[in-house]
DNA sequence: TTTTCGACTATTCAAGTAAAATAGTTGAAT
DNA sequence: ATTCAACTATTTTACTTGAATAGTCGAAAA
């Protein structure tokens, strides 16, 4: 029981801090506010989480349980490989936009110094690339795909999308890309992904 | 007469300053340090070029030619357009690693808010894409490739290239790629490379 | 026992400033 | 036409200082 109250605490407290990092990013969220948010002094926050960065984490965390658990309702549809690997790009290009703290960790791990957003983003790649093995295989073992793709490619690929979005990061004051230029990217991210998926299947 | 000395003293500018900017940098070379090079005093610097970010523009624009002409030796070929696609990239490659100011200006036109980078990187931009619709169109009239693959595609064929070369600046400190990553990042370059040919071949 | 917080300390950050470095100019000399 | 010493104007850097903020602690409330 107390148990229970402890965790809905946390969540409202993950809550509050995520709207404020997707708004004014990391460095320019304080504690303070973020526990006036909840109506709680400062130091009971440290009494949840030992650090900022922890927050943060935690926050990214979550967003990445939302992301990884859509994707892998994904993998149980009966449809084809290649129909995943389309669809994948979809939810993720959905996710980037809705899930900011998530979507702009890639631009903060390429930018900033800190470690926190690095190793935070190596972590998202790795599990990325685990998925899109996945599908894939799967793609592999259908005969969607042809059977000398090495493996190094999942990486490749999301390494490829992580860069068409850095092009389009010109001045990133901003914490989130304007209508236009989300709309070139998400165009150019299908096309990209379609010669991909293309140029991946077996003869 | 006096116009062909005049021009060698331009060249030889040039070539000291190519030489200090692709080492440390455009904000890190001064004009004096130029003039030293050449042996002349700066004043002699400023009978030549108007400013450091004029002269900046004609080393950029010295190894732009350079690639270029490479490039269109290689349109002239008698190789299928799918091998001149291979090719380019290949080109690029090298070139973008031997021309470092011309290789590193795509990463300063993203992290640098002076607009000179941004005007001069849009400009090889744009010669880029040209360059690739003749190849592409090329491929089209042969059969090789996919009559609808749209124009948009050389642009975001470019942007694919940059993009995986921004995922590997991680400390941008350093003006050059150390060889490893250098490695990484060819052998993902030519494998895109590779899988995108596939997919624009005409069924 | 668990949770909260006021009042504290230690760091980090921002704004300001003075000195140094550097871009760019000028006018005279070659 | 070309060069440069000596200049000015601008930018950068290194440093300082006050304010903001992360994080701590011990006592009180629930």
């Amino acid at each position: 029981m107390v148990e229970i109250i402890s965790n809905e605490k946390v969540k409202i407290i993950l809550q509050a801090a995520r709207k404020r990092f997707a708004h004014y990013g990391f460095s320019k969220v304080t504690m303070d506010e973020i526990a006036g948010d909840v109506e709680l002094g400062k130091a009971s926050l440290y009494y949840y989480f030992p650090t900022k960065e922890e927050l943060f984490k935690a926050v990214i965390s979550q967003e990445q349980n939302e992301f990884i658990k859509r994707v892998e309702i994904l993998l149980q549809k009966p449809i084809t490989a290649m129909e995943k690997l389309k669809n994948y790009v979809e939810i993720r290009l959905k996710f980037s936009h809705e899930l900011t703290n998530l979507g702009t960790l890639s631009i903060h791990s390429v930018l900033d110094y800190k470690s926190v957003f690095r190793k935070l983003y190596e972590d998202l790649e790795q599990q990325e690339s685990n998925l899109l093995k996945i599908i894939i295989d799967e793609g592999k073992n259908s005969g969607e795909f042809r059977k000398d793709l090495p493996d190094e490619l999942t990486k490749v690929f999301i390494h490829v999308l992580q860069g068409i979005k850095l092009r389009f990061i010109r001045f990133l004051k901003e914490q989130r890309l304007e209508d236009e230029n989300q709309m070139k990217l998400e165009s150019e991210m299908k096309l990209v992904t379609a010669i991909i998926i293309n140029g991946m299947k077996n003869i």
